[in-house]
DNA sequence: TTGTAGGCGTTATCAA
DNA sequence: TTGATAACGCCTACAA
């Protein structure tokens, strides 16, 4: 041990009495007990116990057990701050998620934080009220040195180059974009609504309407887009389409707004989410006495679990959840450890939930 | 400057030719841009870069300037992590929730998230899903050094302490202990069911039945005593209790329990939390034909927004989340601030909402 | 295998 | 007000 050292650590715990310490991970002056401490008083270098702490270090048996001891009767726990400062790797990461009024992301996020949990990775957790507060969040996870960052919020191009620039890795969760190059799970929407417009086309439905998103949703442009462009394919034009903002309310508004204009009754909505949907459902039985689904169809997307209720056994594309979760916790973490891995795009297909809010006989 | 540092430090990017650097916050050489950095270009000491970025800090308005300016031309942003280390502060909180099939915690999620990022602070989410594994995860919030912890989940009194001899301020949420001095934030649970009791018995239900939560869940139990002791009160005993799991599935399966056992029918079910209410309507009127009120009042405890759905209007009491979670926020950054404040519980009291699933005239 | 010494990027302390 | 210098607690060559 350096003279130096040695004289900045006097504690009073030197050497002996360390039988009963009260304050497990603290040293008797009330400071945190760091690899010094266990060092003085194991009697070896403060490396030594730095090694021991490390995974695939060089330490023989004798001295990881002479450390390990002293380190549980001291409580000591290697401080995960001044390691991200040395070692550059912070294990955490950040999640950023803007919808929380849409049941499914909470779901997500449950998903997400069990799969980095398994690779010792910490979330550190940014939700959004205002698109305009983005810019000042990035800054913060900048700041904090995360390892990587996922995204269900849309950023802008100049937002994604931010975290390009300074090689932070980062994977979309259903958004993405066409003309520049991002890492990116996605559910198929495009396809999943081109199978529900089909699956009511064969059912005979002839009055489709298509409640949306908000126009600003990434995710509800795609999903009105594949129903629309579907539609167009079957013959079907001039499809009323009314805009929602993923909430229950919007959903029986948009279903009034539906029913009021001087447009054709539809016969079948076609929601941007589950909980439009079912706003919807509750609408249509509630508001104007219709049967879902004899007299009108309506059909979702997500899955959520709500949507399986028995008072609305929603029609409905079910995003494979855990596995996207998973795969975006694979994706970012391998890009992590290896940051030269190109950007990529890997796109899962919904499951058709049949349920019996549609006519498909 | 220093000679040391002038060496160390000597980037391509020295002195002039600093106007179009297509690398914001990363220095020619791909590492991160520094107050070194800065300092060099501005001509100023790192120490003088460092007060520029601290709020209350004594600098001339003109080396705040001139450091402002070349800060923003470099995208320098302080590193939170080499701050934490050195001031003991990571601004970092974090937020232990177990049980994430409650959807009331999703919302609880995005207040705390909400409160917290208002005061500039960072939410650090840790999940459980096993009440086994929150030892290795105390261990990891301890070593992230975060400034607090609010706790959704329930700690055992060593592992309060865990906190408490390491002077992390803890915050319960909706948990407490009789004999042990914690700090919390409750709804009244027992008060709340009171009075849905009182509501019930007042219009004439004869035949209480009760569903429960885990029955590890100290809400759960604490919503339950408060049910039975004001049926006893009342003269009702002999209530038939069924246990769940907070779950919409495990409220139909209670529901049909009930109803499937050899004591009488119920006229009135209270459960634990709303989800497993929602469960209980569908189970009653979908698989046993009862009408909601009129042939069986149902009641909750919570307030989701998916109680309000109009399939259900459930009748139930409402916790003021935003409330409480400001309250759990404040608290928390008050003691964070200052340490020797002594624990303190705040309760809250739930507000009934009438609803339609009970009959109550 | 073990110890020494330097550095990670800040803030804090003290002279100047 | 500013600048040099010492922490903060750890990891990591490099030397022993």
């Amino acid at each position: 041990m350096s003279e130096v050292s040695a004289k900045k650590r006097q504690g009073s715990r030197g050497g002996k009495s360390t039988g009963s310490s009260r304050m497990l991970g603290m040293t008797d002056e009330g400071k945190r007990v760091t690899s010094y401490d266990v060092a003085r008083v194991a009697g070896v270098s403060q490396s030594a116990v730095s090694r021991c702490f490390k995974p695939g270090a060089s330490v023989s048996k004798k001295m990881r057990d002479k450390v390990m001891t002293v380190a549980k009767e001291l409580g000591f726990q290697p401080n995960a701050i001044a390691r991200s400062l040395i070692s550059g790797r912070s294990n955490m990461v950040a999640v950023i998620i803007n919808n929380f009024t849409n049941l499914y992301y909470p779901e997500l996020l449950v998903q997400l934080s069990r799969g980095f949990d398994e690779r010792g990775v910490h979330v550190l957790l940014f939700t959004l009220e205002h698109e305009s507060d983005v810019d000042k969040m990035l800054d913060q996870v900048w700041q904090y040195q995360v390892d990587g960052v996922i995204s269900a919020a849309r950023l802008s191009e100049e937002q994604v180059s931010f975290f390009e620039e300074r090689g932070v890795p980062l994977v979309f969760y259903n958004r993405s974009f066409q003309d520049y190059p991002v890492s990116a799970i996605c559910c198929n929407q495009e396809e999943g609504e081109r199978v529900l417009v089909n699956k009511l086309d064969a059912a005979g439905h002839k009055a489709f309407s298509i409640i949306t998103g908000p126009t600003d949703s990434m995710v509800s442009n795609q999903r009105t887009q594949g129903a629309l462009n579907r539609l167009k394919e079957l013959g079907k034009k001039s499809v009323p389409v009314v805009e929602g903002d993923y909430g229950y309310d919007s959903g029986r508004a948009a279903f009034r707004e539906l029913m009021e204009s001087k447009k054709k009754i539809p016969d079948a909505v076609i929601c941007a989410n589950d909980v439009m949907a079912i706003g919807c459902m509750d609408a249509a039985r509630h508001e104007f006495d219709l049967r879902v689904p004899e007299d009108v169809s309506i059909v979702g997307f997500d899955g959520t679990s709500t949507g399986a209720w028995s008072s609305y056994r929603l029609t409905t594309i079910d995003q494979p959840l855990e596995i996207m979760a998973e795969a975006a916790v694979s994706m970012l973490m391998d890009r992590v450890e290896n940051r030269d891995l190109p950007p990529e795009k890997r796109s899962f297909s919904g499951v058709f939930l049949e349920g019996e809010s549609a006519r498909l006989g």
